[in-house]
DNA sequence: AGAGGGTATGACTGCGTTGACATAAGAAAG
DNA sequence: CTTTCTTATGTCAACGCAGTCATACCCTCT
């Protein structure tokens, strides 16, 4: 009825449970003999050493967390995708954090992060920019390793991608096609990235000498049916434009939804470029064109800074990461 | 430098350890006075309680498990946003169990479920049908609750779908519309619903007359890739059916994709449907005929029966959940 | 042979919390 | 006014493990 303990072990084996310890944790100054009986005395109890206690001890739980707020669904998949990749055969558990709005509640966060005791915490944006909680986190001594963060690049780890060059390139290679007359749908204003991309698109815009006007930008909040919305919004004026670089992929098939619903085609009628590169642009007719962020890629990175500091491996600063124009079939040259 | 302790906040308080103790977890017994006193002590430490502490004497971690091999990541995503919504604002946590092959190592995740010392599980197919898991997750005394199991279905609390007939309705439908000759894209063998889904596509079949030829049927993984392999060698020969019935909706949209390469337009030269009703199967054109099952629910509800066990509330044996055919625009009356 | 040093092992204790039990004081009952 | 019950609090041990220190032994070197 009781659980097996160490103790348990220690007596078929004939020795300490301290013994037994060390054994199992693969100390030194074990005789070969004893380290046989006691894993043998181990396998016939079935043991399995308590977690709990373990963590008590060793002030280590062996747990990391991934926080989240809710972008698009493709975007934390493919998070968590890369954080259990890195986790694989690791002795560390992923624990979700998904988080409502750390805008309004940072510090209750904290708190939830504190009382789950983590190890470490992989920091999705928009929680991976924010002061507050990467204080808190840092004072709870609780490890941190952050994706795309947009300021205060230096106050921990973190993985960056150039989310405005991504957008210039973009914005510029639609421009390039031909097209002048170019709406925006963007993302929810309280990520910085989309701050950042529309900084990028800005540029390419200045570039090529075009105006950006202030009535083309829709607002989005980054999920699929907000780019439906607002693509709706922009097709419905009688001058509509013939091409619209959506903030991400998700919303960017709501705009090629919305575009169908006007019997447009794409790309004959209006292009459309998104970003990021995530799984529903590939399954899309025609494929989506956009900016791939190997969001993957950073997850894993980030698992990987997150259990450096907590083996005291060398620490790594920040990373990184190449961003990639991914032409596809979703925009071409304008209609004359 | 050291964690404050619950002795500090006594000491603060002015009482014991184990008074405050009993204030913080809501026991009777404690004088008004001396609550506020706690709780204010408690409050100007930032005392946390140490989880392992109480997980070690109280035998219980407050973590549940969601394990799962990998089918398609919508489903998967479904259920995960399914466990979260129930979890949210109660004390349990989340951890992430992703499993390669339940067929290869049952043995070996108990193993990993009894070390990660989760109070209860809530098993995705197919893991949900393993015997030898349900058995050795009894004999470790974690609770487990089942998605869609199709075996043993009073072995533990468990959610069901009547796939079968699910398959034949859509399958009905399909050959109501005046396909007959129809093809077939297979997910994952190992998975149970896999047959069950393939018998309810029989049982339409032999209602309307029609014979089930084993070579319009086509094998597939679950996943997109696999639909678009398969929907690509069921369309490269030159008797091509009409439709196509897919075992889920990934698969489905790989198979409207492998259509376009060979210039067919969805619903005109080809009708094409899929099971699950996922998030792809709303943002394709023409939006996906499929048969809904409501994973969301299902994990809520799985999540409940865990929970109920956990809080010995009045466990739950069963659950039947409905199925319902989202009848959209990916499937027509064929072209005479 | 004795000193010094490494190796193999065990006894004891503490990690932070809660459960079981003890105690004290006041309230209710006889 | 004693007895019993209830309420309010404290003491102590235990949860299962690993860290610290002690001990016993076997080498090697002088």
């Amino acid at each position: 009825m009781k659980r097996t303990t160490i103790v348990d072990v220690g007596r078929l084996a004939g020795v300490s449970a301290k013994t037994v310890s060390r054994v199992l944790n693969g100390e030194p100054h074990v005789s070969a003999d004893v380290q046989q009986r006691v894993r043998a005395a181990a396998d016939t109890l079935d043991y399995h050493p308590n977690v709990f206690a373990q963590a008590l001890v060793r002030r280590k739980s062996n747990m990391i967390g991934l926080v989240y707020e809710n972008p698009s669904p493709s975007y934390v998949v493919e998070l968590q995708r890369g954080v259990l990749e890195r986790l694989t055969n690791e002795r560390y558990r992923l624990v979700v954090i998904p988080i409502r709005s750390v805008q309004e509640n940072a510090s209750e966060v904290v708190g939830l992060l504190r009382s789950a005791a983590l190890d470490g915490v992989v920091l999705a944006p928009p929680a991976s920019d924010h002061p507050l909680i990467l204080k808190q986190l840092h004072e709870a001594r609780i490890f941190c390793a952050r994706i795309a963060p947009t300021r205060m690049i230096d106050a921990a780890p973190s993985n960056l991608v150039d989310d405005v060059a991504a957008a210039r390139e973009i914005a510029a290679y639609v421009i390039g096609l031909g097209h002048r007359d170019i709406a925006i749908i963007r993302g929810d204003a309280t990520h910085p990235s989309s701050e950042a991309r529309m900084l990028g698109y800005t540029q390419a815009f200045h570039q090529a000498g075009l105006e950006l006007k202030f009535d083309r930008i829709e607002p989005g909040l980054f999920t699929f049916d907000s780019g439906l919305a607002a693509a709706r919004h922009i097709l419905a004026r009688p001058d509509r434009p013939t091409a619209i670089l959506s903030q991400n992929d998700d919303m960017a098939v709501g705009a090629m939804m919305a575009a169908r619903e006007f019997g447009l085609s794409i790309p004959g009628d209006l292009s459309v470029v998104g970003f990021d590169d995530s799984e529903v642009s590939r399954i899309t007719w025609p494929r989506l064109t956009t900016v791939r962020q190997p969001v993957f890629e950073m997850a894993v990175a980030a698992t990987e800074m997150v259990i450096a500091q907590l083996e005291d491996r060398a620490p790594i600063a920040r990373i990184l990461h190449p961003h990639t124009l991914m032409i596809r079939e979703s925009a071409a040259t304008p209609r004359a």
